[in-house]
DNA sequence: CGTCAGATTGATCTGTGTCAAACCCAGTGG
DNA sequence: CCACTGGGTTTGACACAGATCAATCTGACG
């Protein structure tokens, strides 16, 4: 499997930090490292010291914590242009997720050093990762609301709808993204077993359709009001 | 009500961004309008468009968003020394969460554009912003997983930890802060009525004792050791 | 084909939410 | 000084969403 090579990184990295100057992108990808994971590695696990943070160039993650039960919360997914684990960099303490690749994927490892350099000097830089920093807060936010409140099914419902967003569908209305019932599971908050019959509940209503992981999405305004 | 002098407040200032030159902070205060609000009031309301944000000098806020039901999540507390609404001036967004006063308070404004300018200017303020921007962002991590996954009970003992740990406690253990079962409830993210049965609980059991408002915790590792 | 992870369905149990009623107590005004 | 009021607190009874455990089914892949 070639890697690509670090213009290409660059350039991929550009579309995330679109005011951020190339020139200034290149410094920043001068002492980086492109390595290649397999479909269900761990890029770095909760509780671990990372002297580092992670550009995904390709493929997909997920970003979750682990319950003493064993069982996971996942926080976010992470796609191609995403970058994580620079809380931890920034606030210099060990990482408070685990990230698992969820397919074959491309990552730039960014070290702490070049990091922190590059936030000093560049104000551009800075006040874009200060952008995603409160996106990632806001959608965090939000979050604890709709899982203290909201029925599974609502936020069940609410999820498909992000997914669409975020990921795209088909034109059919086929989610694009597709993982196991159990990280859906993990995601949304409940147990596995609930979160099928929720989706076959959903499915009885026509609002969606399922084959495996493939999920479509049939009626949005349907889906979007039991997402309230 | 006398209101502290600009003086004052930079002092209260540099003790939250620690890094940060006096002189900088300074000019941070010259645009800074410092009013005072009297308990129960709202600072901001969720879904509106505020224009700067704020710089709490003395009293408690509670930040929190309301659910279609009416009832309130806590997101947190703030108390002197927090800032808050500059997720809503940073992304340019209407704020995601309304903030309440607990108690009479002196608060400062500080305008969309002095902020901005600031962080475009001052590296080190920046920095510090990133940084707790970074801390409310692990913090609300956390919280997620813990209202995902933990009992209510086991959240109850570690939000009164978190209550100890952060506003502190007098020499016998009582709480310095205290609110209302319902706000304690809205934090937890419970229901009041179940709230104050797993309370009780916690008296039945030794662990902590209440008269009113005033909680005293009596057994701090046991206490962890149900918050796990 | 056999295997194994993942998906599904069923039966049962329980933690929490909800609704209703009663209680406590501080502050107000007659 | 005492009744009155009302917000906050507490307790009780009950219902149900969702967890758990167990069993079966499916489909991809060697």
């Amino acid at each position: 499997m070639l890697l690509p090579d670090t213009t290409a990184c660059i350039q991929k990295f550009k579309e995330t930090f679109r005011n951020v100057p190339l020139q200034e992108i290149a410094s920043l990808f001068q002492e980086t490292s492109l390595q290649h994971y397999k479909k269900g590695t761990f890029i770095y696990r909760e509780n671990t010291h990372i002297s580092g943070c992670y550009f995904l160039y390709s493929g997909t993650v997920k970003i979750f914590q682990t319950g003493q039960t064993g069982k996971d919360q996942i926080i976010r997914f992470g796609k191609e242009g995403d970058i994580f684990g620079f809380r931890s960099v920034i606030r210099n303490e060990p990482a408070c997720t685990s990230v698992e690749t969820l397919s074959d994927c491309v990552l730039c490892y960014i070290p702490n050093t070049t990091m922190t350099r590059m936030l000093m000097q560049s104000h551009v830089f800075s006040y874009e990762m200060m952008q995603i920093a409160c996106k990632e807060l806001g959608d965090a936010n939000r979050y604890i609301r709709e899982i203290a409140q909201k029925s599974v099914k609502s936020r069940l419902a609410e999820v498909l709808l992000i997914f669409a967003d975020e990921f795209g569908t088909e034109p059919d209305g086929t989610l694009r993204f597709n993982v196991t019932r159990e990280d859906l599971s993990n995601f949304v908050g409940t147990a596995t077993e609930t979160l099928i019959r929720l989706l076959s509940e959903l499915k009885a209503e026509g609002l969606v359709e399922s084959r495996g992981r493939k999920i479509t999405l049939l009626n949005i305004p349907g889906l979007k009001k039991i997402a309230e």
